[in-house]
DNA sequence: GCCAACGTTGGC
DNA sequence: GCCAACGTTGGC
């Protein structure tokens, strides 16, 4: 028996697509991550996510980008359905029902920061310098995270940084 | 809106 | 197998 690793991760979302806050008013605060067509990103999907994992919840292309909060994995890996949708902007023709290309997992949200730690920020932690988000070119949208750097962001995440600010 | 960086495709 | 062309990501 392998005991089970807690393993941490990062994936990223278009707030105006599907935001954090979007994840906490879902049906039991979870959502399938469909449409990632990136292979880097379908393995760490498919072979390496497990119930449990904690996730940061990035958000890309936001006014600021940055972690919004924390989720965790509600599902391991099954076929992304969307890929054999002809009519959904993710069909792939080249993955089949009897052989998919492209695999899911289901999220669930655990908490929203009441403030986003922005990339600005994020730059500037020593800590975080070996970051995957923040490699030069850096575009996966699910990557690693390690343990240490995930609790550093929680920790920082949780701080308020503009109390009462009435 | 711009554009650098990246991944994929397809001709050869 | 190479690599130019293309589409996408995502910060700014």
């Amino acid at each position: 028996m392998n005991k089970p690793t807690k393993r941490y991760w990062l994936v990223k979302s278009e707030p105006d697509v599907f935001s954090i806050q979007d994840l906490a008013a879902a049906p039991d605060q979870s959502t399938h991550w469909d449409g990632v067509r990136n292979y880097q990103a379908r393995n760490t999907m498919r072979d390496d996510m497990k119930k449990g994992d904690l996730v940061l919840f990035y958000h890309s292309n936001a006014k600021p980008p940055g972690v919004a909060g924390i989720a965790q994995i509600a599902r391991e890996s099954y076929p992304d359905h969307t890929a054999f949708d002809q009519s959904d902007s993710h069909y792939d023709p080249k993955s089949r029902p009897d052989s998919p290309t492209w695999f899911m997992v289901d999220i669930q949200f655990v908490e929203a920061f009441q403030e986003i730690l922005s990339l600005p920020e994020l730059k500037q932690i020593p800590e975080l310098a070996d970051m995957v988000l923040l490699q030069k070119g850096s575009r996966l949208s699910v990557q690693p995270v390690t343990a240490a750097q995930f609790t550093l962001i929680r920790k920082l995440g949780r701080q308020t940084k503009n109390r009462s600010k009435n």
